[in-house]
Parts: structure tokens; C-alpha cells; sequence
DNA sequence: TTAGGGTTAG
């Protein structure tokens, strides 16, 4: 009956008049609807013919849910209805928000009916405790957490038992081992659910990356022998995923694979968990290929990829820097069914801030705004935190990154570690340490009593220590690194990367030799110590010893000692490192440096190899289309597929310097048929390599047709200063502006140009007074201007020594010379023997000429200019020798 | 489906 009048009254009074019913005749109501009723708790398994209690509940709190302000009708009520009703309300409201995830409209609640001086009992309030920290929001949940322990402490029986399993659930989701295993002796003792309690002591163990510690407590608590003692437990398929979890979490793929074979010796089947268990570990590892055949698994077990697996992979497409392949995979997740949620929107948004594509960020941020309006449900930290990275990124300058930093507090948004660590960051990037030192003490404080949500975190003491190096300052750098020690805090791979860094960088060879030391005195095995923690992350042991390996590596490289380079590499693959773009790269680099055709030759094949493998994302789409293609003339829209573009400049150089051009145009076009993209340094060697061909007209054309559009077409973008309000997070739904690329390409400095960037240094000024007061609701503001006087255009430009090489070729030709192709070792080169050999090639030069002037005008504007310039400053050019870029 | 998975920092 009540079935049918709960419906009725939806259907034609809406949802308000479904509350007042319930709460009219809630004697009867509550025996349906509180989780604590005997009739909710045991219908499933002990009841069966009375389902429809169930069906009930749902429909009752679905109704509910759709109130439209839940604490406008409290605060109304207050005038018109009784306490009781208002309070039955408001457990009733609690219920339904924290039941159906949404703890900040309960917590809304709960604040509302606190306000008119009525208190809501300690079982709604511990349940929303739990909904907060499900939905990570610890700085909520902890002190309202150590409030609630301290009030309710001389309760006994089931709320006794309910305080302890909260704290239980609070600190193994943050990762809290300590706290963790008291809460789980409390449980234990006071008769609390084992299920439950084991779940969460191996769930910890799982986010520390502890397995040694996980599988200790399953052999512990968990048996599949029926003749278990009193403490131990049967486990279920959420206790073998969370073993998997922490085996995946420090990148160890055999301990994966055997508690999988253990969880199907059990009886189960991996379900979602276990699988997006699985993807995240390649995700971490980069590995795109193998994300695809695990979510074509899925498939075939009859499992469809949910949100947190698109979440994942493309959390994998944000750390390649890929944000077009990231939109195309979001799109097929919506195809799919999926309905993106506040992370899957973050994970986009952070695609853009890693890849630098300033207007994606500025459209994901303005979309969740939008959608944040509408459904009444603020934006999260994290999305801010999302967006402060984009500034620091960007360079933006200090005080701009503060006043931001202060402002979340005026919004009402708790800044966490992680916001910490990026203004740390922005502080040591603006060299003012004696803030970032501040920040830092500023969290060890908070850090000091954990209702605060906030710890002290390796991120944060190697950001600072890296600092203190970056300006020179060991002294403090070390005190920084002995702090962590004394604290506790295991410095990683990249901590110590950083130092490496610091030293190798320094010339002198002592610096380097001490760079060296210090590697090997890491590498000592010490099983007591357990001094190689450091090793451990969810990357792997191949990609820690990676970080610590590669400065030294490319130190070497620039230092011209092969032999070292090779050595340090052996050693590296000895310890378990593995060949990669980067340590293969400093290898070819050296042989460059050094005249080493034949190694060039070995090695980059290799490298070709790799990147051919590590930039195939075909698998992870299931309509192979969804990709956009190559080739496109719009920069801004391509595939970042550039994973070559500096092994290739170096194989390009070496290739043409030593006269093989041929070969040269091979790599190119092989590159490019493959879908490789080609960044500006790369059309630079280009240029360089076609004046060393002998093909001048062919290298201006390259500025005329590839560079100049390029850089037009990027600079334009930046231009427009209207922003929209988005219909939709993809940037690849917006058509692109046609005005944006007809527009003739102009030269720079032209006077047009001169006054842009006038502007643009004026409105840079501005931003350091603080352009952010301009507009205060709206924090993307900055990033909007910062976009435009910070652009990315600028490194598409035809670079030094490209300038210098057709400038060359360009007076050599006017005065009647050919430029002859550099060639190989060995090969000669024939004089002119008769005037009409010096006639015939005076008419090439002209005709040369004459097809530059014909179809490069732009390009030889450019080369006039340089001319120019060089003839003013040849002097200051000597004396710098013209380095590089 | 009230125990487990995804988002942000070096």
C-alpha cells in the first residue's frame, strides 16, 4: 500500500509531499526505511517474501533525493513544523544523501538542523563521517570524526562498536597503518564485523604498496579451511582483489599474477575491482598496449569498462602529454554509455595541464563551473588544485599563484598537501625560499595531529630540497634531505634523482665523480636496512633506477665520453633497468658528439623500434577511427606523436653533417608515413640538413610552407578573448574559427607584431599586480590572460642556427656560387674545370634565386633580416659563438 | 548494493 501511495504522491504532488508522508506516519515508515530496523537489515537473507520492503526503501529515498534543496526545506520548516518532525527530517535526509553518495548536501544538512539547536543522533552522523572519507574528503571527515569520538565516548554496545569501525574505515582509506591496526584491535574486541575489519587492514596495507604486510594478514585472518579458529575468516573476492591492489601498487607483476591464480583457485571470477585493479598497475607503467588487451578482456568476461576504467586509461593518456587522444577516448567512453563523472572530468582537464594545451584546461575548467551551477555541488580541491598546476606550468609569476592559494580559503575550500606541495612548488620556481620554507613548516604543523587530513608527504620535502639545489644552496639542501631522514620520510627515486641532477649538472669532474659516488653507494644491498625501499613504486624498480641513472647518463653524454656512458649503462641493465627512449637517446647523443657513424647506425633502429611500439594506441580504442589523423595543417588539433622528435634531430645532424642526405630524407618520410609528429627543433635540423644538401630553395620553403603557418596559426589561437560558456568538455566539438587560419601569415617583428607583443608585456605587468582581483568569481581568469602573453607559438620560429645556414646559402648564391652538398668521408669533390663550368653554375645560383624569391618570399624576409642583424651585431655574435637554438 | 577499484603534488 504504502508502495502505491509513495508513488501517487511522486507522480502528483512531487517529491516534497513524499517526505511529509513518510514523516507523518514514520512509527510505521521507519520499520521500512531505517537501516537499523530489524526488517531492512535481515529482509535479504532471512526474509525473502517481503522483498518488496526493499523496492520500498529504494524508491522512497530515490524520490527524496530529488528534492531540489533539501536545507531551504529545513530552514522554511523551522517556522511551521515541530522539532521532532524537523529532526526526524534531517536523519531521514542524512540517510538518503550519505546513502546515495552525496555527503556534501548531508553535511549541508546536518549543519542546517545544527543551526536550529537540534541534534542529529551519532549513527547518521558516524555514516556520514564514512560517506565523506569515501568520497576523500578527509579534511571534512577527521575532525568531524575526533569531535564525535570525544562526544560519544561514554556510549557503549552497538555505537561503541560503530565509532571504532568509522575510525576503522576513516584511516585505512588515507593510508594511516597505525591508526588502521588500533582501530581494527578495537573492532575485533568489541565483536565488530571481521569481514568487514580485514577488508580495510589489508585495504591499507594495499595504498601503501606494503604487500609483504598484506599477505601477513591474510595468511593471518584468512583461511579457505572450513576449520578456521575464532578470529579467522573465510575471504572473499574483495580480500584477494585488495592483496592483488597491493602487489600492483609497487609495480610487482608476478605477486599479481599469483594472487590472481590464488583468487580463482577460490572459486571467484575477477570482477570490475579486480580488473581496474589490473589496468591501473599498466597504467602506471605506461603501458597503452596492455591496457587494450585487458579492457578487450573485460569485454569477453562480460564485464564493460565503467567509469573509473576510462578513468584510468586516460589518467594513462595524461601522462604521455596526449590530450587530442584523451578527448577521442573520453568521447567513445560517452558513446559507450559511460557518464563522466567529477574525476573522469579532472582526468581530462589534467591531460590538457600536462600537455600544456591552455584552452583545453580553461574549457574542462568552465564546463565543471557550468555543471557544478546546475546541480547545486561545488567544484572539489582537486579540480583546483588541477587548474594551480596549470599556472605553475605556465610559469605564472609567484604572487599570482598566492593570491589564488588564499582565495580557495575565502571560497570555502580547504587547500590540502597537494595544494601545498604546487605552491611550495610555484615559491621555489619563483626563488623565494625562505616562503617555501614556510609552507613547509606550515604542514609539518598540521601534519603533527591528523584531524587535519594534511601530512607530510616525499613529495613536498624533495620539492623544497630540490629547490635549496636549483639555487645553488647545498647547505640547506641537505639539511632538507636529513630532515627527512630524522622524520622518517623515505626519500624516493626522484628525491635522489634530484641530487644526482644537481651534481652532474655542476662542471668540474669532481662534481660528476661525486654524482657517480653517491649511485653507487645507493646501489649497496643491505637486507637489514632495508635500504632500497626507494626502489619501489608503482612504476617499477626499471623506472626508479631510470630516474636515478639518467642525469648522469646525459652528463656523460655532453661531457663526449662514450666509454662511460656505455658503462653506466651496462650497469644499469645489470641492476634491472631496462633500454628506453631516454637512455638510448643520451647513448646516440654521445656517438653524435663524438663522429660515431657506425654506433648512430646501431642505435637508432633501436630507438626507432621503441618509440613504433610505445606510441601504437590502436588498442585501446575499440573503433580504430576514433583517433583523428596525421597530417592535419591545424598544430593545435594534432596527436602528440612526438616521442621521437629529439632522438631524430640528433639522428638527423649527425646523418647530414656527415654528408649522408639521402638517408636523411629516408628517416623523414618514413616518420612521417608512420604518423610521427615533428616539433620545431625537428623542421629547424631540417632546414639545417637541406643547406648541407646542397637544396636551398627546398630549405626556405620549409619556414615559408611548415614554420611561418605553424606559428600564425598557433599565435592566433591565442587571440580570441571571448570565452564562451562550453556546451561540452571537448575541445573537438567546437568548430575551429575559420578567421583563425586565412589570415596572411605576417612576419615578426613587424610593427603589428611589436605592438602585440607590447601588449602582451603590458598585460603580463598587469598580471603581476594581480590580475587576479580583476575578475574574483572567476579563477580561471589569469590562466585565460596568462595564456595569451605566455605563448607556445613562440619556439615555432625559425631557430639561430637554421637563420645562420640560410643566410649563409643565400649570399654564397648571390655571388654566383652553388652550395655543394657536404659529403661522406672520403668522397672528393670536382672544381670547376672550364668558364662554362663556372657559367652554367652562376645560371643554377640565379635560377636557385629566382625560385626563392618566386615561391619563399616570407622565408627570405627572414633571411634578409638575419642578415641584417648579423651584419650589426656580427661582433657580439663571435664572442657568444652563436650557440645553438 | 552501505568491505575493495579511478581524479590532484616531486
Amino acid at each position: 500500500m504504502y508502495r502505491t501511495l509513495v508513488h501517487v504522491l511522486r507522480e502528483f504532488r512531487g517529491p516534497e509531499e513524499v517526505l511529509n508522508v513518510v514523516l507523518h506516519d514514520w512509527d510505521v515508515m521507519r520499520t521500512y526505511l531505517d537501516t537499523r530496523s530489524v526488517l531492512v537489515s535481515h529482509q535479504k537473507t532471512e526474509r525473502p517474501t517481503i522483498y518488496g520492503v526493499q523496492q520500498l526503501r529504494t524508491r522512497t529515498f530515490q524520490f527524496i533525493a530529488d528534492l531540489k534543496s533539501p536545507v531551504q526545506l529545513l530552514a522554511t520548516a523551522e517556522k511551521t513544523q515541530s522539532s521532532t518532525w524537523r529532526l526526524r527530517a534531517a536523519e531521514l535526509l542524512i540517510d538518503v544523501l550519505t546513502g546515495r553518495q552525496m555527503p556534501h548536501d548531508a553535511l549541508a544538512v546536518l549543519r542546517e538542523i545544527y543551526r536550529q539547536g537540534l541534534h542529529v543522533p551519532g549513527y547518521q552522523q558516524l555514516k556520514l563521517v564514512q560517506a565523506l572519507a569515501k568520497a576523500d574528503s578527509y579534511e571534512i571527515a577527521n575532525p568531524m570524526f575526533a569531535n564525535l569520538r570525544k562526544a560519544l565516548k561514554d556510549h557503549h554496545g552497538q555505537l561503541e562498536t560503530m565509532i571504532a569501525e568509522t575510525g576503522l574505515y576513516l584511516f585505512a582509506m588515507q593510508g594511516n597503518v597505525r591508526q588502521t591496526q588500533s582501530h581494527f584491535r578495537q573492532v575485533r574486541n568489541a565483536g565488530g564485523d571481521m569481514q568487514k575489519a580485514v577488508a580495510l587492514l589489508l585495504h591499507v596495507h594495499a595504498v601503501k604498496g606494503d604487500s609483504t604486510a598484506a599477505v601477513a594478514v591474510f595468511d593471518q585472518y584468512c583461511t579457505e579451511n572450513p576449520k578456521r579458529t575464532t578470529e579467522q575468516i573465510k575471504p572473499s573476492i574483495v580480500h584477494y582483489s585488495s592483496v592483488i591492489h597491493a602487489h600492483a601498487q609497487r609495480g610487482d607483476r608476478e605477486g599479481m599474477n599469483l594472487w590472481l591464480q590464488k583468487l580463482a583457485a577460490a572459486g571467484h571470477t575477477p570482477d570490475a575491482y579486480v580488473y581496474n585493479v589490473i589496468l591501473k598497475a599498466f597504467a602506471e607503467k605506461g603501458e597503452i598496449a596492455s591496457m587494450g588487451s585487458v579492457i578487450e578482456q573485460m569485454r569477453a568476461a562480460g564485464i564493460q569498462p565503467n567509469v573509473v576504467a576510462y578513468t584510468t586509461a586516460l589518467s594513462a593518456l595524461a601522462d604521455r602529454r596526449d590530450p587530442v587522444a584523451a578527448e577521442a577516448l573520453f568521447r567513445e567512453a560517452v558513446k559507450d554509455g559511460i557518464v563522466p563523472d567529477r574525476a573522469m572530468l579532472n582526468t581530462l582537464m589534467n591531460a590538457h595541464v600536462r600537455a600544456g594545451s591552455w584552452r583545453g584546461v580553461i574549457n574542462v575548467f568552465d564546463y565543471m563551473i557550468k555543471q557544478s551551477r546546475e546541480r547545486n555541488v561545488p567544484v572539489s580541491i582537486v579540480t583546483y588544485n588541477t587548474l594551480l598546476k596549470a599556472f605553475v606550468s605556465i610559469g605564472a609569476p609567484f604572487s599570482t599563484v598566492f593570491r589564488l592559494f588564499h582565495r580557495l580559503e575565502e571560497m570555502q575550500l580547504r587547500p590540502d598537501q597537494y595544494t601545498f606541495a604546487l605552491v611550495t612548488q610555484s615559491a621555489c620556481d619563483g626563488n623565494v625560499m625562505d616562503v617555501a620554507e614556510k609552507l613547509y613548516s606550515a604542514v609539518k604543523e598540521m601534519a603533527r595531529s591528523w584531524e587535519h587530513g594534511v601530512s607530510l608527504t616525499v613529495y613536498l620535502a624533495t620539492i623544497v630540497m630540490a629547490g635549496h639545489l636549483k639555487a645553488g644552496n647545498k647547505k640547506r639542501a641537505r639539511g632538507m634531505y636529513r630532515e627527512m631522514i630524522e622524520l622518517g620520510i623515505q626519500p624516493s627515486s626522484v628525491t635522489f634523482s634530484n641530487i644526482v641532477k644537481a651534481y652532474s649538472n655542476e662542471s668540474g669532474e669532481t662534481n660528476i665523480e661525486i654524482a657517480k659516488q653517491f649511485i653507487q653507494e645507493l646501489m649497496i644491498v643491505d637486507p637489514e636496512n632495508h635500504n632500497q625501499d626507494w626502489m619501489q613504486n608503482a612504476r617499477g624498480a626499471g623506472s626508479a633506477l631510470e630516474e636515478v641513472y639518467g642525469p648522469l647518463l646525459w652528463a656523460y653524454a655532453k661531457a663526449k665520453k662514450p666509454g662511460e656512458v656505455e658503462a653506466l649503462l651496462q650497469e644499469l641493465f645489470a641492476k634491472g633497468g631496462e633500454p628506453s627512449l631516454s637512455n638510448l637517446t643520451a647513448l646516440l647523443d654521445v656517438y653524435r658528439r663524438t663522429d660515431n657513424i657506425e654506433g648512430v647506425r646501431e642505435v637508432w633502429p633501436q630507438i626507432h623500434k621503441m618509440a613504433l611500439e610505445l606510441s601504437d594506441l590502436g588498442d585501446l580504442f575499440q573503433d580504430k577511427s576514433a583517433l583523428p589523423s596525421e597530417n592535419t595543417t591545424r598544430p593545435g588539433t594534432r596527436r602528440q606523436a612526438n616521442i621521437l622528435a629529439m632522438p631524430l634531430s640528433i639522428y638527423i645532424d649527425v646523418l647530414s653533417s656527415q654528408g649522408y642526405h639521402a638517408e636523411v630524407s629516408k628517416v623523414w618520410q618514413e616518420l612521417r608515413l608512420a604518423g610521427f609528429s615533428f616539433d620545431s627543433h625537428n623542421w629547424n635540423h631540417l632546414i639545417v640538413a637541406l643547406v648541407r644538401a646542397g637544396e636551398v630553395a627546398r630549405a626556405f620553403e620549409v619556414i615559408e610552407r611548415v614554420i611561418i603557418p605553424f606559428r600564425h596559426a598557433l599565435a592566433s589561437i591565442g587571440v580570441k578573448q571571448h570565452r564562451a560558456e562550453p556546451s561540452s568538455p571537448l575541445l573537438t566539438d567546437y568548430e575551429p574559427d575559420p578567421d583563425e587560419l586565412s589570415r596572411p601569415p605576417t612576419l615578426w617583428p613587424t610593427g603589428a607584431e611589436r605592438r602585440a607583443a607590447r601588449q602582451r608585456k603590458v598585460r603580463r605587468e598587469r598580471v603581476l599586480v594581480g590580475i587576479v582581483e580583476e575578475k574574483p568569481q572567476d579563477f580561471a581568469h589569469a590562466l585565460h590572460i596568462l595564456r595569451q602573453v605566455s605563448p607556445q607559438w613562440d619556439q615555432w620560429r625559425p631557430h639561430s642556427t637554421a637563420l645562420q645556414a640560410l643566410a649563409d646559402a643565400l649570399e654564397h648564391l648571390q655571388r654566383g656560387n652553388l652550395v655543394q652538398p657536404v659529403r661522406p668521408p672520403g668522397a672528393t669533390w670536382r672544381p670547376p674545370q672550364t668558364l662554362q663550368d663556372v657559367e652554367e653554375r652562376a645560371r643554377k645560383a640565379q635560377e636557385t634565386l629566382d625560385q626563392i624569391y618566386e615561391e619563399s618570399p616570407s622565408a627570405l624576409e627572414y633571411a634578409h633580416r638575419w642578415i641584417d642583424w648579423r651584419k650589426s651585431h656580427g661582433e657580439k655574435l663571435k664572442k657568444l659563438g652563436l650557440s645553438g637554438r
